[in-house]
DNA sequence: CCCTTGCTTGGAGTGCGCTCCAAGTCCGTA
DNA sequence: TACGGACTTGGAGCGCACTCCAAGCAAGGG
């Protein structure tokens, strides 16, 4: 997937007021098709995530289908945020890790999103030129017509 | 190659003031490694450029060995700025051939751009968004730390 | 009891954008 | 004339991020 795709493939993720979780804390036990409703991700890519280590532990009914909390849709709407940014899906694994191996990464979990950010900072900058150029060249096809 | 991955991959392309082509008009016959150590393309990937149609006809040696020209040089400025935008190669493939085709082709070249252009403004947006994110976790973390 | 629907798994397949390989040609220098 | 280096081609291979498939299990309705 291009970021291109990505763009329009969000149902919830990518708008910058973000919708409150389905249902309150208690009840939130979704299966794996809500989940994508509501996520935008198909039910393939949440079970690829998590056999690749990019979900924490999801928990289980008692016939072993999936039953997703409001972490996990929280954790969720995270990792969506940071593949908008072109993230490499190997660097997000790593940053899981990190989560779940507790309190001592703090501050490492901390540099990885620092780094991020600056790489999100450059790739703004990077647009805004791309920007120019595209506008230079309408003005040319512009002026060129009338 | 991603899109973050783009961002040190170009040697020239990515900086907004744009330098002067090596030589000047008239004698710019660059070889392929000229051009590959100018734009930061590999050989490799001008060559697959071409053959996909995302060239200009390139100019041949005697020998049938190409050698670009100015024009070249311009052209795979754009394209570069276009890459940049997450724009697929095969849309990019479909601008060169309207190219081709000439002046009847200028509307519908200004569309594709145009279309390229607000596509643009939504990444920058998606982006500052991701940045509000990213900073309000690392607040967090800033926080309890201390 | 069967049918449908939705879920499970490991593994195979897909599309994109390169990236590289094998085998051969051409050219400048010694 | 021999050698090294840069170039040519078609086609195969690769890494990423999914995306799908086959086979099977569990629950609910007619």
């Amino acid at each position: 997937m291009t970021v291109m795709d990505t763009a329009r493939a969000d149902v919830l993720y990518c708008q910058n007021e973000v919708k409150p979780n389905p249902r309150p804390d208690g009840e939130d036990r979704y299966t794996i098709s809500e989940v994508a409703a509501v996520s935008g991700l198909s039910a393939h890519t949440l079970r690829w995530y998590e056999r690749i280590g990019l979900m924490p532990h999801v928990d289980r009914s008692q016939t072993g289908q999936r039953r997703f909390s409001n972490r996990d849709l929280d954790w969720l709407r995270l990792v969506a945020k940071l593949r908008l940014t072109g993230m490499p899906v190997a660097d997000m694994v790593r940053y899981a890790e990190l989560v779940r191996e507790g309190e001592s990464t703090v501050a490492e979990r901390k540099e990885l999103l620092l780094a991020t950010r600056e790489n999100v900072l450059g790739r703004i900058a990077e647009l805004q030129g791309t920007l120019a150029v595209l506008d230079h060249k309408i003005d040319i096809y512009t002026t060129a017509k009338a």
